[in-house]
DNA sequence: TCTTTACATAATTAAATTGTTATATAACAT
DNA sequence: ATGTTATATAACAATTTAATTATGTAAAGA
């Protein structure tokens, strides 16, 4: 089963498990946006959210650009690969065993 | 956008965080197993196993039954429904957005 | 040039996470 | 009864995480 655990796949699923950030990437969808206009809707100090995007960047879940003295960030188009492919990867596995199956389940308690 | 955190997508994101816990599902994909044979490939104690265990119950991502002095574990069919659901909803606004198409991401940079 | 804006980085702290060992419990086997 | 097996829980130490305040820097604008 391919189910290993690239460093890759790790940080993307680290990086996904602060609410703040999944929120950042929520947000990100709706198009480029910067630092201080990410920050906006979180009561949080900027210096965290530039933590934040730091990590979701080392991540590859976003990608940043310079813009004069603007850091514009948006979501990396492949950045969930890993992530959904790992998840792909667990389905698949399940299905193949039909751990689905009604009949599967009902063996237990 | 629907993209909101509920307490259990929570869970579910934090649990999927470990690469221990990942390991365990994975294994657990291959079917029902008990702590002992989920602890044995792992370089580690049982109570730490243990505690993966509660952690990825918590998170609503395996089920335990009991059989005499046996706990086994299996996969919850529906447990990354939470999780495959944020992804699929951060994908769809990316696509309605067309942050995907090469011509958004040319603008940059 | 001077100020402001947009951001990054460092130092610090508090809290959460992850592992360890030691120990309890309950079912099973003898 | 007694020892063994399967597992949980508690107490604890080490590490990581996440936030804060303070401060640095570079571009923009007056």
């Amino acid at each position: 089963m391919n189910v290993s655990t690239l460093p890759t796949t790790d940080a993307a699923f680290a990086a996904l498990a602060d609410p703040t950030r999944r929120a950042i990437l929520a947000r990100l969808a709706d198009g480029e946006l910067g630092v201080m206009d990410i920050a906006r809707p979180f009561r949080m100090s900027q210096p965290a959210i530039s933590r934040h995007l730091k990590v979701l960047e080392g991540a590859g879940l976003i990608e940043r650009r310079i813009d004069g003295t603007r850091r514009p960030c948006r979501l990396a188009p492949q950045g969930l690969a890993s992530v959904e492919d790992w998840l792909a990867g667990l389905h698949r596995v399940m299905s193949a065993r039909d751990c689905l199956a009604p009949k599967f389940w009902a063996i237990s308690d």
